[in-house]
DNA sequence: TGTACATCAGTGAACGCGCGTTCACTGATGTAC
DNA sequence: TGTACATCAGTGAACGCGCGTTCACTGATGTAC
């Protein structure tokens, strides 16, 4: 990483830092260069003003997590635990990076149903396979995607709420997804066992792909 | 409506106009009282800064949606109508009043877990009363009220995309509806009686309640 | 390996304007008699 | 109903500072020979 790399990473970091705490029109950029200890026009130098910072930031968050969901999912054929296991992935996102779960979280303000996105486009495919595999309801059809996205969020929001233990999360994890999965239509027998091993993969913080 | 009065809402819609689009710190206090048609000086006569202006319209509207489900629900007993009929108040609250149900969901930043909140109270009385009655699996206790909450989420956010009729709007309710209900354990007949009598209320945008 | 030069990133003082907040004044509304 | 006075909300010019952005300069890194 040569010079340039790193005080741009730098900056990247700080702002993270502050962002996940208030929005970027309530942070100064004297906040975002002093945290991360450089002068302010380095600042300029890496990006064009404070909005295309802002959105380097969620950029750079998002290709985290596709990243992380490519790896996870690149051995599994069966979409139902495609599905889950993208549920899983960010959920062990939010434990172990909250703050970039936070910021990304908040960015999506409400409502993420940007179809056009890498997630979403993978999320459409594994559905839809689903269907086709006789895994999940056909009438899932047109909500689906939503409601799956929307249990998503759940799940790593309640990741992200303070004062929850590992287990604690777990447990949350598991029960969302049994309910999660029932409505979706999904076999009771292997919904139970798929929440069962995302609840001990996250007790274990351990990913199965590695 | 006295003169102070008037002046502090055409503020406080003014203000709505404009959170509906950008968040409150890239919003000039100049917009605000020029949207308005009010002096400066007016928008320091009735709020003591920005930052309690903000909460103030936020408080606005809370007390307006906690009003209208208040009304709907005060002659159902049966606890799951009082919780679809939440939903449904909700939806029609995102078609009848876009600005301000986008206000609120992006103030809501992702997830709204505050447990304090009234409309939070409610639900949670709501789903012990299912499961004490038999209506809801008793497994959902963990959960249920995190996953409606959600659920809610889920229908105002689509309620509220652009480039949807009032029909495609219901529809999704519909099917969304029994995709949560369905998890949630309800008896599949009354799922799908409740889901459809709530798509033909949203339809004809009629509140059964008056 | 050493020297000279070019390029590229870092620095922080300086600028200036946008915007939050104040305040002295004006006009409207309400009350007393 | 009319007049005098008190109170309360509205007004917009003025202030001043916080903060985004610029820029001339410095120091570091890379390259040629």
């Amino acid at each position: 990483m040569g010079r340039g790399e790193r005080t741009r990473r730098a900056i990247l970091d700080a702002g993270l830092d502050l962002l996940a705490q208030r929005p970027i029109d309530a942070i100064p950029i004297d906040a975002i260069v002093t945290a991360a200890g450089v002068a302010k026009g380095s600042f300029f130098n890496h990006f064009e003003d404070k909005q295309v910072f802002a959105e380097s930031v969620a950029a750079d968050i998002r290709q985290d997590l596709e990243q992380r969901v490519e790896l996870a999912s690149r051995n599994v054929t069966n979409p139902l635990e495609r599905l889950v296991g993208g549920l899983r992935i960010g959920v062990q996102f939010a434990l172990g990076s909250p703050k970039r779960a936070k910021v990304m979280l908040q960015g999506m303000g409400g409502g993420a149903t940007s179809q056009t996105h890498p997630l979403n486009r993978g999320l459409n495919d594994d559905v839809a396979a689903c269907i086709s595999a006789g895994l999940l309801n056909a009438e899932v059809e047109a909500t689906g995607v939503m409601f799956w996205l929307g249990v998503c969020q759940m799940a790593m929001v309640s990741a992200l709420s303070e004062a929850s233990s590992r287990a604690v999360v777990a447990a949350q994890v598991q029960s969302l997804l049994i309910l999660a999965l029932r409505g979706l239509g999904a076999d009771p027998a292997h919904t139970a066992h798929l929440a069962a091993s995302v609840a001990a993969d996250l007790e274990r913080d351990e990913d199965p792909a590695t």
